[in-house]
DNA sequence: AGAATAACTGAACGATCGTTCAGAAAAAAG
DNA sequence: CTTTTTTCTGAACGATCGTTCAGTTATTCT
């Protein structure tokens, strides 16, 4: 056999990189096989060297593709005037983003150390760039005296780390809603930086 | 050849899982072989099975001792009477713990896909226990007033995420020193559940 | 209609994987 | 010293890995 009824680039592509980032998410990358990807879409292995030069740049194009996707997303969140409600809109984007693509937020963080060197210094910059973005805010308060923080780059990084934990215990089925998560949260992020 | 000058079962043991811990931690459970571990210590693939079933085992005791340690660990701490003295407490024990063993850490939080079904329900029910112990204190700060915290088990988790976010950055030689790092974590940690 | 192109199969490549085991050498026990 | 036990080697097992490619079929183009 050979080409199969209805095969398309434009249908087989995006299903590739949908089942890769499903199985990387579960499995770890090291762990998931060509093969097991191929199997998923319903096409032999070969088949993949159409979409992708080899694993690593399939790797490599999820996770660039989703610190895209967020710089772009924060990018269009309009901003406040004050540096408190701006923190406040960075809370609820960043819980809600987070939250509706678990599996490549996962592999953004996990899977860093199986990048070659030069694709992880790519990563790296994207990661960079999108905290630069909040300790802005966080000097803005600073300045205007709405903050108290004794370093905000550190503050960046645990406001950060904070947030991202919600994606390891959050499920829609269970105690809290979103808008209530998004109120706990809130409530201690806004503390942790007061004066 | 077959056995080697010296051998001991005393100093190979110990060895092997220092060499695993540091690959898997470097690497990845799935991307690190035997014979790379072999070759760390020193030895061919096959004496690794004088110590270990299978390298699944391997995996989970290093898990498993890690969060045994850190569980003794914490209840060798002396506790204060007040909520916020214990959680001071548990703020400067947390850093510090997980700053001496990077590698332990990384592995207990980053394997967990990769241990069988009951091996992780073991790993989950150590670590639920440890953050049990952390939201007493909350709790105990919220009926003694000196704490308001909307959800307690919420930012139990909160409060562990931003602390563990500490082993992302810290480096021994960079610009803030222990005590300093310590600082800055328990203003932000003292803040998000005060009144 | 036929020609050109796009999409995929199926087999194959050498490499590496976790694990087993008979046998050999060192260390400990007698 | 001799015997027993501990520790490790070196080879081998079948399975699976990422990747390549000639050939085949479906689709698109003219």
């Amino acid at each position: 056999m050979a080409r199969t009824q209805g095969s398309h680039s434009d249908i087989t592509g995006p299903r590739i990189r949908e089942a890769a980032l499903r199985l990387f998410a579960q499995h770890g990358y090291a762990a998931v096989s060509m093969r097991q990807i191929a199997k998923e879409v319903g096409v032999q292995a070969g088949a993949l060297y159409n979409y992708t030069p080899d694993k690593q740049s399939l790797l490599f194009n999820l996770m660039a593709g989703h610190m895209a996707d967020l710089q772009t997303a924060w990018d269009a969140v309009p901003q406040a005037d004050s540096a408190l409600e701006r923190l406040r809109g960075f809370t609820g984007f960043h819980i809600r983003f987070h939250l509706e693509r678990p599996d490549a937020v996962f592999i953004a963080y996990m899977e860093l150390r199986n990048l070659t060197e030069k694709n992880f210094a790519v990563i790296e910059s994207l990661r960079r760039n999108y905290e630069n973005g909040v300790e802005d805010i966080l000097k803005q308060g600073m300045e205007q005296g709405e903050f108290d923080i004794p370093d905000t780059k550190v503050a960046t990084l645990a406001v950060i780390a904070m947030l991202n934990g919600v994606n390891t215990w959050y499920r829609s089925e269970g105690r809290l809603s979103l808008d209530e998560v998004e109120r706990v949260y809130w409530s201690m992020v806004q503390k942790s930086v007061s004066t």
